[in-house]
DNA sequence: TGCACATATGAATATTTGTTCATATGTGCA
DNA sequence: TGCACATATGAACAAATATTCATATGTGCA
């Protein structure tokens, strides 16, 4: 067998545990899915966006409404529910000038309310 | 009654559902809240943090094992580690030189979990 | 048609943040 | 004690990103 001594770039330092590295290796999920949990997490990292998503746990809203309930420009809401619209997170609805959002995934709550939990422990 | 128009520095439109948003605004978290909400997401929103956690689902491993694995610098990984642990994601124990870092909370593969249920979906 | 209003968007700016590089700390061992 | 190795840390730099400002788009209504 071939001795697998692979050369690295980066790791400026010897590996301890070759068994459990190589172990740890072949249970990774593939390196995109961990990437887009990564982009996933990244959009719900703003505490605009993590307002603008919990208000619309309770009610379909306009842009302005947000705007006004946050505190906050309309420009600014308007930049982030895009961000939030392309995750799939928010959906949108027209009603003449109006533009209603609300959620598009049940799954947000729970992820929240799992995230409320390690916060609120000890 | 006094009339209850406030006046709003940033908001740049007319409200258009005052009762809405009043209803939502006794249903939402205190600010403080959500910003540890979003501070916590924050967190995971990095492909090295998500790999490094998925990793230690695995097996405890020291920081070497770690920069071997994703192929990257042990300074990078010690100060991701370094943001974990302050997140109280992770926790670590000396073995002489090497230090061993480990899960330090259950909720995190739920979250996962439920991320990646929303990312599959479609 | 033209005005008022709701929303979207692009550029610019300021801030945050991940990695690198150099180096410090600390432990085991010869 | 002194050297080798594992890890931590601080400063510097580059890249990402949230908000602002100006303005564009689009709809309803007088």
């Amino acid at each position: 067998m071939i001795e697998q001594k692979q050369d690295i770039e980066k790791c400026d330092c010897n590996v301890i545990h070759q068994d459990i590295v190589n172990q740890v290796k072949t249970r990774m999920p593939p390196e995109e899915q961990l990437y887009d949990l990564a982009e996933l997490f990244k959009v719900f990292g703003d505490s605009t966006r993590i307002k603008i998503l919990w208000a619309l746990f309770e009610a379909e809203m306009c842009v302005c409404d947000i705007a006004f309930l946050l505190s906050m420009t309309q420009s600014a809401i308007s930049h982030q529910l895009r961000v939030l619209k392309q995750a799939r997170l928010v959906k949108n609805r027209k009603a003449g000038k109006v533009v209603f959002y609300s959620l598009d995934d049940e799954h947000v709550k729970q992820i929240f309310d799992q995230g409320l939990i390690h916060i609120n422990e000890r």
